[in-house]
DNA sequence: TCAAATTAAATTGTATACAATCTAATTTCT
DNA sequence: AGAAATTAGATTGTATACAATTTAATTTGA
C-alpha cells in the first residue's frame, strides 16, 4: 500500500458506475434501433410517454440533463415524428413537448425492451433492490 | 399499476446508473479543471501513472473504451505533454503509451482528488463496499 | 412604472462515446 | 512461401453532454 494507491480505478466506486452505465446502455442498443431511437431518445420518450405533455425544464430535471443537451434531442424526436413542441401560450420562454398519436404508437413498440435489457443485469432480485437504492440515496444526496 | 409501468425511469436500473455516473463526474470537475484535465484524459491517466506504459488495446479493455475515444484523449495528453507515444519496435500496430515526467509530476497533484470528491458520495463505508461489489458484479458478467 | 434581475431555451464550442470502416502489420494455414 | 484471415489503431460520421454565452420573455423592486 503506497499513497499512490488512492489512484487506481480498482479502488473507486465512480469508475465502476461510469462503466457500468456506458455497458448497460450499449445492450439497449439493438432493441432501440429497432425503434430508430438512441438511448438518449428513449430516456426523453419515457418522460412524455408517462405525462404526455411536459417542458423542457421539467423534463431536464427528471433526466438531469440541460437544454443544450435536450434541444437537438427533442428537434430530431420532433422530425421523427413522434412530439411536437410547441411554445406556452401564458409564457413564450417555456416550450411544451407532447407526445403525437406517433408518439403514442411506438410506446406499444417499447413495450418489451425494458424486459429485454434486464436480462443482461444478471442480479438477484433483492440485490437489485439495494443497488436501487443506493443510487437513489446518492442522487438524492447531490 | 398498468402494462406501461415498465416504461416509467423510476423502474429502471439504467437511469439511476446513468445519471449518478453523470453527476458524480460532474463532481470531478472543479479539481480536475485546475489540473487541465477532463475526466476521461483523468481516467486514461490513472491507468499510465499505475503501469507506467501501456499500449491501447489494455487500456481499452482497462477503461472499456474503443479506439475512436482513446485516439483523441491520448493525442490530447500528449500534446500537453503528459504521455508519450510510440510504436512498438517488435509490432508496428502497437501503440505503447509512456508517462513523461511532467506526467509523473502530475500524479502528485492529483492526489488529493479521490477525497475531495468522496465527500459528495454519502453512502456509509458498508454501503459503498456493497454498491462496489454490486457494480463490479454486473460488469463481471458482461 | 420601468429599469434591473431573473428565467427558459437555444446556441456555441469542446470533448467524449461508439458503430462502422479503413489501413497497415502480423499470423495462420495450406 | 504466400494468400487469407486476423489484429491494432486511426478515421469518419452521428449523437450526446455540458459549460458558457446569448436571446427573448417575464418578474421584481425602487
Amino acid at each position: 500500500m503506497d499513497k499512490y494507491d488512492v489512484l487506481k480505478l480498482e479502488n473507486k466506486i465512480c469508475f465502476p458506475l461510469y462503466a457500468c452505465s456506458k455497458e448497460i446502455v450499449k445492450r439497449y442498443r439493438p432493441y432501440l434501433d429497432v425503434l430508430d431511437l438512441t438511448y438518449t431518445q428513449y430516456l426523453a420518450l419515457m418522460v412524455v410517454w408517462e405525462k404526455r405533455e411536459v417542458n423542457v425544464k421539467e423534463l431536464g430535471e427528471k433526466l438531469y440533463l440541460d437544454s443544450g443537451t435536450l434541444t437537438p434531442v427533442l428537434k430530431n424526436l420532433e422530425a421523427k415524428g413522434y412530439v411536437c413542441r410547441t411554445r406556452s401560450t401564458t409564457d413564450e420562454r417555456v416550450l411544451n413537448v407532447k407526445i403525437t398519436d406517433k408518439g403514442e404508437a411506438l410506446k406499444d413498440k417499447a413495450l418489451d425492451v425494458p424486459q429485454k435489457v434486464a436480462g443482461c443485469v444478471k442480479l438477484a432480485p433483492q440485490e437489485a433492490v439495494e443497488l436501487y437504492r443506493l443510487l437513489h440515496k446518492i442522487l438524492g444526496n447531490m
